[in-house]
DNA sequence: GAGAACTCCTGAAACGATTCAACAACGGAT
DNA sequence: ATCCGTTGTTGAATCGTTTCAGGAGTTCTC
């Protein structure tokens, strides 16, 4: 006979069945608060249950049922937006019985497609894909599988949701803002993917898009120039570099990420020329870095939080099949005017 | 009969072991590399899978054997330093069976003890703890049920691997290259944590502890100089406003975090103060904001990548058995200098 | 040439939950 | 009194994999 076992394995369904003299079935209804048991059975159950300390084994409800998990898919760790996507997403699942975990999927269709077949390997009931660079195609196979929200991606279907902040928007402002201040020779610069893809949809599209619509509605169409690179330090310094050594050059420079951005001020720095005095600087997505003193950068900020917590909202609705409808929910940004902006010298 | 039948549910082992006309358990061994199959019947169960499309089932796997599964726990996805560490781990998970996922852990002990439990509820075959704020003998505990190994906590413990940088080193390389320079006032920005829990092994302790004995062993033991804020823009701020109030006013000022020096970079600007030549600034960390241009900070770099790969290795190692004894891996960091020291104005 | 020792393979029993059909008990309507 | 519908509960089948105790050949050893 076992004389003592301190606690040699987790409670199951049937332990806390047992202590309540219940069916296992029974508990299981409890766990999943389903219709069909009385409030007499459902206070017992729970009394077994953490009498017991039971924990549900999500890998064993996953066989027939859910497994409460919730997948997020981000391309980029080092993106400072995507924490606040996270946060809002957690805060919306927080009381709820989902978890969220986190797939780093890389910037590579390939590495995004391989996240995916691990989480859906792992049955997860639902998955939040940020700025993927998988086709639409493939993403809408994918939901075949699993309910799937795409965060940041311009471009509706109607088999997944969508939340986006609005980019074409975001980039007008901007322009709006500089020209306000009597800027008329604003460059843009734009992310410019190499690897054949779905390119119209992401927002460095859109955002060159906005940018050059509000040129025009601005009057300002003989001064659209636009230099395609990356958004990263590297590739900002390097348009900035190009820009710079125009024959006129311009009095402001838009880039299409505060990371891109910085990558600006390097140059014009180095370049001996002095911010904003000589040249105005602004970025996009207001990360923390754009608020830094000594940056003092010039942005557009989306509300972060307020996406992911809709984005978690949306896909809840769908796991819950309480609507079959594709929703696209799309948030205006604002501009956040910081010193590296002002009217140019005449 | 069914007439044509898309693909209307994933091919399971059994679909796989009838079409290459083996048992569903030698199906399971050759998904498992394991121990008694003829190259023969390898390759017919291979040829199978990839016909079918054949991919396992975490979820069924979890029920019996492992999930192949492996959760990394990050406290605060804003810090830049964690990428690199699951960028580390990520390569070496690579090419393995093995797949990672992240828990967004937060920065409480309660946080992070709910991730801990959810991710073995979804039985993850180990965990990777990013500096953790749980009691040494809650991690002895949850030990027993899976393996971790524990990043950037000083401490040993007999049941839990760990990797840690000696933040007792990088902080004394400040130290001595400021001193190096002609320093003697160097003062120190520390974060304390207000909530009960285990200091004396957190880094930023040993930071502060390093640079006391690195001041001493420098002979400038009567400057020791220490605020304690926190490791946060603000924090930083905070300290550098109440040291430059000083009648004496320190000539370097080492933050024990970049994020801190940041602020403490805002808080010498505003008092109107140039660096490095009023002031010399150092951080810890060598995040990618230390890099940037406009702020160029001196900074310790630890190697990231090559702490998350040990890790990693560390774990598998316990996981698959190989070694049950538990080991303390501790790197060595290195001094990043940028413009932000120079030699102090006489 | 008989047994021992391997090697390769299999059938059936787990693992811990959910689902489904069936059933008991109980009021209320006829 | 009988039937009916509703509500609360249960036993057994099921999900897809791993594990375990053999079984059938084949090779080795003395």
């Amino acid at each position: 006979m076992a004389a003592a076992e301190p606690q040699p394995r987790r409670a199951t369904i049937t332990d806390v069945a047992q202590l309540a003299q219940v069916s296992p079935a029974a508990v299981s209804k409890v766990l999943r608060n389903a219709y069909g048991v009385s409030p007499a059975m459902q206070e017992r159950v729970r009394a077994a249950m953490t009498e017991l300390g039971y924990r549900p084994h999500a890998a064993a409800r996953g066989m027939r049922g859910q497994t409460y998990t919730i997948g997020v898919v981000l391309p980029d760790l080092r993106n400072p937006f995507f924490p606040e996507l996270v946060e809002g997403i957690g805060a919306h699942l927080d009381g709820t019985d989902y978890q969220m975990v986190l797939g780093p999927g890389g910037s590579t269709a390939e590495s995004q497609a391989r996240i995916i077949d691990a989480l859906t390997d792992r049955r997860v009931d639902g998955l939040i894909m940020i700025a993927p660079v998988l086709s639409r195609s493939r993403l809408e196979e994918t939901t075949r599988t699993v309910p799937i929200v795409v965060i940041g991606r311009h471009g509706r279907s109607t088999d997944y949701d969508a939340v986006v902040d609005d980019d074409l928007v975001g980039a007008g402002l901007v322009v709006d803002h500089l020209a306000d201040l009597g800027h008329r020779r604003i460059a843009h610069i734009e992310h410019r993917d190499t690897t054949r893809g779905i390119p119209a949809t992401m927002p460095q599209t859109v955002r060159a898009e906005g940018y050059r619509q509000a040129m025009q509605r601005r009057g300002l169409e003989a001064e659209i120039d636009i230099v395609a690179s990356t958004y990263s330090e590297a590739g900002g310094h390097a348009a900035a570099v190009e820009l710079l050594a125009r024959p006129v050059r311009p009095t402001a420079i838009f880039a299409g990420a505060d990371v891109a951005a910085i990558g600006v001020l390097n140059a014009v720095h180095e370049a001996g020329l002095r911010i904003p005095d000589d040249i105005s600087v602004a970025g996009y997505d207001n990360t923390t870095i754009a608020a830094m003193g000594p940056i003092s950068l010039t942005s557009v900020d989306q509300d972060g939080n307020l996406m992911g917590t809709n984005a978690a909202r949306l896909l809840l609705e769908r796991i819950e099949r309480k609507r079959d409808r594709a929703v696209l929910l799309s948030f205006s940004p604002t501009l956040v005017a910081r010193r590296s902006t002002a009217p140019p010298q005449t």
